[in-house]
DNA sequence: CGGCTTTGACCGGCGC
DNA sequence: GCGCCGGTCAAAGCCG
């Protein structure tokens, strides 16, 4: 698997973490899948998860889907960019912990209890400017020890740890806060 | 005071 | 056409 893609996807082992009593040292990722195009079924995603720990690790991360960068003008707008962008990704985690911090800053936009699942689903939006990428965060039905983490569209910047990965050895406590725009090396 | 979370309401899609 | 359900909005409250 290579997470190393400026732009793609979070990994959840995150290098920058390491030494800042990081949740994340505290998880294991157990599966990891693409939902590009949506072929995966949200309401199997527990049973789907569960088989495919007998094989870890096939999926490959995709990228391409480069960011529209729209920003919200209505829902239907937000519907159709979210048709456009069609870039899903979810993983797995085992962490008594819900909120997997994977290096981006997330603002949670709303909590629902779904028919699918006995536990809250919430929802995040990534608070960068310009940036509108989601995930959802659910814990495993089956196991509520499991974290199940659906990422949808691809950020069009870098993460806040990248660059305090980046510019310094350790990672300041506000770390978190973004510069003002975002940084010119995201794609054009 | 600013940013974030919470939570109920609202909206659109889908199945019957 | 109706009802259900998932996803999002937005106001209010909380916290640093």
């Amino acid at each position: 698997m290579d997470f190393s893609h400026k732009n793609s996807n979070p990994n959840p082992n995150y290098t920058c973490f390491s030494g800042n009593s990081d949740p994340v040292a505290e998880l294991e990722l157990s599966d990891y899948l693409i939902l590009d195009d949506g072929f995966f079924e949200e309401d199997n995603l527990s049973q789907s998860m569960a088989s495919s720990e007998k094989g870890i690790g096939g999926a490959n991360v995709v990228s391409g889907a480069t960011s529209k960068n729209t920003n919200i003008k209505s829902k239907s707008e937000e519907k159709k960019n979210k048709l456009e962008l069609g870039h899903r990704v979810a993983f797995r985690t085992k962490s008594e912990i819900e909120v997997i911090n994977d290096g981006y800053k997330w603002r949670k936009y709303g909590k629902k209890l779904v028919k699918t699942s006995p536990n809250p689903r919430n929802y995040y939006k990534c608070s960068s400017e310009g940036c509108n990428v989601k995930k959802r965060i659910e814990r495993d039905r089956d196991d509520r020890s499991y974290v199940i983490t659906t990422y949808e569209g691809v950020h069009n910047h870098d993460s806040p740890y990248m660059l305090c990965y980046n510019q310094k050895p350790l990672m300041a406590p506000n770390a978190w806060t973004l510069p003002a725009s975002p940084p010119s090396s995201s794609s054009t």
